[in-house]
This record gives C-alpha cells, structure tokens and sequence, in this order.
DNA sequence: CTGTTAGCGCTTTCAG
DNA sequence: CTGAAAGCGCTAACAG
C-alpha cells in the first residue's frame, strides 16, 4: 500500500511497447495513432493507473490544462454559482481551476505576475474584472484566451455571455402593471454596471408604454447591497405619496425593501408589492419570498468555459456576438395586486 | 509593448552575473548566498522583472507552490467564507490555490488523480471532506500535508482548525433564558456533523443547568437547510404547547422559521423569538434580523493556511490539539423578551 | 503512422 | 559560499 512512485509516461511506453512520441499523441488526442498501438497504450494507461504530469505538460508544451478564474471578490451567490459552473464544466473537461482574487488596486500586475507564474490555458473573467480594460489588453497581448461573464462595455476579441437583463426587466416590471399597480418604485443597482443601466431603462420603457410615469422620487440607487437598498427603500417610502410597489434590481436590495416596509408597518405584497432580481438563495429565505428574475449563473459559466475551451482548441470561428442565455421570471409571494 | 517572451532564471543568473544555482538559491530563502551576490540578484529580478514559473519549480523540486482547496460543494456564505480565507492567506504568502470540487461519490479516485497530476503543496479540507478517512488516509500515505476546518471527527497526523460550538450554543441558549423564556425550542443542524450534536449538546446542558424541560415536541431536525427548517419549524410551532422561542441551528434554518412564524401570524420577536447561529449575510438580511452567533469562517481558513504553510516548511512541533478560534455573539432584532 | 531527440525552467546533488 | 551538470515528465519538431 506504499505510495509507489508515480507511473510516467516512460513507463507507460515500456509497458505497451511503443514510443514516448505515441504515449503522448495519445494523451493528445490519439491523432495518428494505428488503432491497435492506441489500444495497447490505453491498456497501459488503466494497467499502471497513470496520470500525466500537469506541470511537466505545461512547461513542456504551450497548454497548462488550467483554467484561471478572476474574481475581484467571490462573494455571494451569484459569484459562487459562477464558481460552480466554471468548476464543474472544466472538471468535466479534465481541467483544473485556479482560482485568483484580483483585488481592486495592482490588478494588473497581479494579472502579469500570474500570468508569468502559472502558463493559464485561458481565464474566465466575472463581473467587475471583466471590465478592467487593461487586463483584457494584456490578456489579448499576451494571447490568453478569455471569456467574460456579463461584462459591462464592449471589447472586440473576447467573447462573453451574459443575458437580456432588458427583455427581463421588461417582464418584471410588466408584471407589476398588470397587477394593477400604477406607483412603481424602481432601485437601481450599481450604474457603473451597464445590467444596472439596463434594468433602469427597461424599466422607464415599460412604463412609458403603458402610459405611466415613472416619478423621479420612486426612483433611488443601491449600489446591488442590502444596505445600499435600504437607504433606498427608505428614501422612496418616505415620500408622501409613495408607490404601491417597488422593483429592485437585486434580491439583496429586495431584502432591504422588505425590511423597512416591515419596519413602517407596511405588509407585503398588501400594502407593498417587492420585487427583485437574481434568484439567489435569499429570494426564497426571506419572507414573503420575492417574485424575481431566475439568472442562470451556473449555465452562464459553464457556457463560457465551454466556449472557452474552443478558442484553446482553436476550433470554432470567433463569436464576437455575446452569447445570451435565457431568464425565468419567478413568481412568489412578494407580489400581489395593487391595494385599492 | 509586444509581450517580449519571459526571463528565465538564466537571465537573471547572466545579469547578475552569477550561476543560476546561486539565484535558485535566493529563489528559495537566499540562504547561503554572500551578501553582495544576493543583493545582485535581486536587482535582477526587479530589473527583467522576474517571476519564476510554478511549473518548472514544481517539476523539478518537491513543492508546488499550489494549495488545494477541496470542497464537497462550495455553497454558500460559510464555504464562501472559508475561500476568500484560504485565497487571502495563500496570497500573502506568494502561493496560488487550486479549487477541486469533490463529489459526493468516487472522491477518493479523484483525490488519487488530483494527487498525481498536480504537486500540491498542501491541501484545506472544509466540511464535509475534511472527515472522509479514506481521503485523509491518502494524503498521509502520499505525505501531503493538509488541515482541516471544522472537522467531526478526530483524525491524529492532520491539524485542524474549529470554533468552539458548545460554548457559543451554552451563550446563546442562556441569552435567551435570560429574556425570561421557558419555553425554548431547538432546531438541530445535521446530526452527522459533531457540531450540530455539540450545539444540541449545550441546549439542553444549559436547559437543565437552569432548571427547564427540553420537551422533545420542540425539538426537530433541520438538516442546516431552509426547506429542512421550514419543516421543523411548521412541526414545532403546530404543537398545542408551543415554546416562545426557537434556537435554530444555523441560519438559515432560523429564517425558516422566521418565515413560518410569518405565515402562522406569529410577531417575531413579539410572539415568538427567533435565534440562529453563523452569521451569514442572511442573518442581516431577513426582517427581523437574526440574533446569532458570528463564526470567524474567514479567519479560520487564514489560520488554517498559516498551519498548513508551517506544515510545509517543516517548523513547528505538530499541533495536534484543534486549534479553536472565537466566536462572537450578535444580539440583534430577532429575539426578545418572553411573552407575558 | 512512428520513433529520436532536444529542450521547457527550475532544483538539487556533488564537487570545489 | 558557489557553480556545473543531471534530471523532473512531457511535447514538439524532425526524420523516417
């Protein structure tokens, strides 16, 4: 039950008889091989339990089987469901994931430090990193493949995957007017976030469509914290003539909604429709539960490590168009019609 | 600006004038290097701005300078937590971490593979696979050095780190006696978890030592999860006799039972007083927030790095008493004074 | 299709 | 204290 030293691919080649050169076409893809010779190396491979080397396969040759994932701080539900993703698709995919902490000042060079440390296969970026401009040139400069997860601005080269945050904001607030409710309060996350942006702008279109107006009063930023969202709420309910509902951009925000109607007497959905978005965990532990917009971060991220490992392979034409992955609107008991 | 290919040790070695032996050297603690050639070498480093590669370290010595971070399931604020620890520490100390997710089944087979594609330095076990035996066996055999976070089990050879449950349990449970409740009851976490049974433990230590019943009717199994405590709470809170305060294992099992005091009409804390235990960023976040008991989850996997780095490099006596960290209690709007 | 042979960038004996 | 040289395990030309 010693921990006999570890099979390498010389042992490999010994044992099915053939080259090192063929063990490791093997190990690449079987590509050129003679179907009976990939045989007996497979053979070889289950008879010694062997396992390549992932540092001696990075230095020797240009990939490294590892996948960086960028975080500038992986907190949260949303960032862990990210995290799932990206584990799970590169697992399945027999790679590894390393997992960086980019904080907010030096990023760069933390990024070139790495990179000169540790030969990535490509990284996957989440929001906010995504969007530090000067990452991605280096990455690009330095010919890492990259793919970001709902970045907020354009860059030509890298390809990302985010959702319609219109189209669902659209559907939420929609919702909310057909409930009957002609006072909608909106909070808005953090507009440093084009999504932020989004949400608001659908928002005003929707009711601007149905003939509503949309009062500067009920409208109140965030930042996507709870307590963001809380000074929100309060700013908006303190109004002398406030609405009978109020979509916020976030679950967390929602929380904080419900947490100051509760505080002024308000119930919820009677007096106070909430809504939120993100279908975090919180969305249901909270009562009541908030009617909001299912993202589906885990698929988000395993669609970019899919995409990903295209561009590593090489196959595929750039996909310059984000990919767009699909909502679900979720109600519960937040929501309700508008009092009389 | 183009990505001039990276200095090798040899650069460094050319441009300090001395033999890359000797910046090998200064790579690894600068011992047994003149002063003078130390300083030179270092000069070469800022110079090319040097970074030695993980890869070819890892090939050729025994370290890797990668620490495994294994998971069963990286969920929530608590494994979050314990992440954002672990990455922190590690970065501080220059190593880079590798995050593996561990499936409920075939752990071990990947653990196995894990072990001999990639050099980890050490690895941190959070809960639940830091009390998979046959796991731990494997690291000792491989001489893999690891500790453990909050483990159930005993496990001589491997450190760990814990908080010490049974006198934050006796804390909170005393708080709430002393509100003048009678009545208390208890949801347990996962009774598979020695640190569920040690909070139970130090309910009904603390019940007896104060001279009230543990009615076993107020006393369910929540499994640490928000549905599992909707149920307990719904079982507990339908009994004719109903306790006037309920100690919730964790969390978010209390935000279920917040919730079902919501939709039973009960007033928290007004009715029905309502502690949890963690203090994830649920607590804060549901109306009323948790009064609870904040665990140091980050803190924890900081210590735990620190030990695993000891571990590594060879100082340090082995600790093989846990290492216990502090918890802190957090009064907050959930739980008040009994009922007449 | 297959094998030979250089390295990849670093650590580590082993002699000075 | 210092350096020369032999690998670590694998990939990638380059010849067959």
């Amino acid at each position: 039950m010693a921990p006999k030293s570890k099979p390498t691919i010389i042992d490999v080649a010994r044992v099915a008889g053939v080259s090192v050169t063929t063990v490791s076409r093997v190990l690449n893809g079987g590509k050129y091989v003679s179907p009976d010779k990939l045989a007996a190396v497979q053979e070889a491979f289950d008879k010694l339990d062997y396992q390549p080397n992932l540092h001696a396969r990075s230095l020797a040759g240009e990939r490294a089987y590892l996948i960086g994932l960028l975080f500038d701080d992986p907190r949260g539900d949303y960032l862990s469901g990210m995290q799932r993703g990206t584990l799970l698709a590169g697992q399945k995919a027999d790679y590894h994931v390393l997992v960086e902490l980019l904080g907010r000042t030096g990023t760069l060079a933390q990024m070139k430090r790495l990179i000169s440390r540790v030969r990535l296969s490509g990284v996957i970026l989440t929001p906010p990193v995504c969007d530090h401009t000067s990452l991605l040139n280096t990455l690009v400069r330095h010919h890492i493949p990259a793919v970001r997860i709902s970045p907020s601005s354009d860059f030509p080269g890298i390809p990302s995957v985010k959702i319609d945050d219109y189209a669902a904001a659209t559907e939420m607030t929609r919702h909310l007017i057909t409930l009957g409710h002609r006072k909608i309060g909106f909070i808005i996350g953090d507009p440093e976030h084009a999504d932020a942006r989004e949400r608001q702008r659908a928002f005003n279109d929707a009711l601007a469509k149905a003939g509503l107006e949309a009062k500067p009063e009920w409208v109140a930023e965030g930042g996507y914290q709870f307590s963001g969202g809380l000074t929100a709420a309060r700013k908006i309910l303190s109004q002398p003539d406030r609405p009978t509902a109020i979509f916020a951009s976030n679950d967390d925000m929602a929380a904080a909604v419900i947490a100051v109607a509760d505080e002024m007497g308000l119930r919820v959905p009677a007096d106070l429709s909430v809504s939120g978005f993100d279908d975090t965990s919180l969305a249901s532990a909270v009562s009541p539960a908030l009617t909001t917009i299912r993202q589906p971060v885990e698929q988000m991220a395993m669609k970019a490590v899919e995409i990903l490992l295209e561009r590593i392979s090489g196959e595929k034409p750039e996909t310059e168009t984000p990919v767009m992955m699909g909502t679900k609107f979720v109600r519960r008991g937040s929501t309700g019609p508008a009092p009389q």
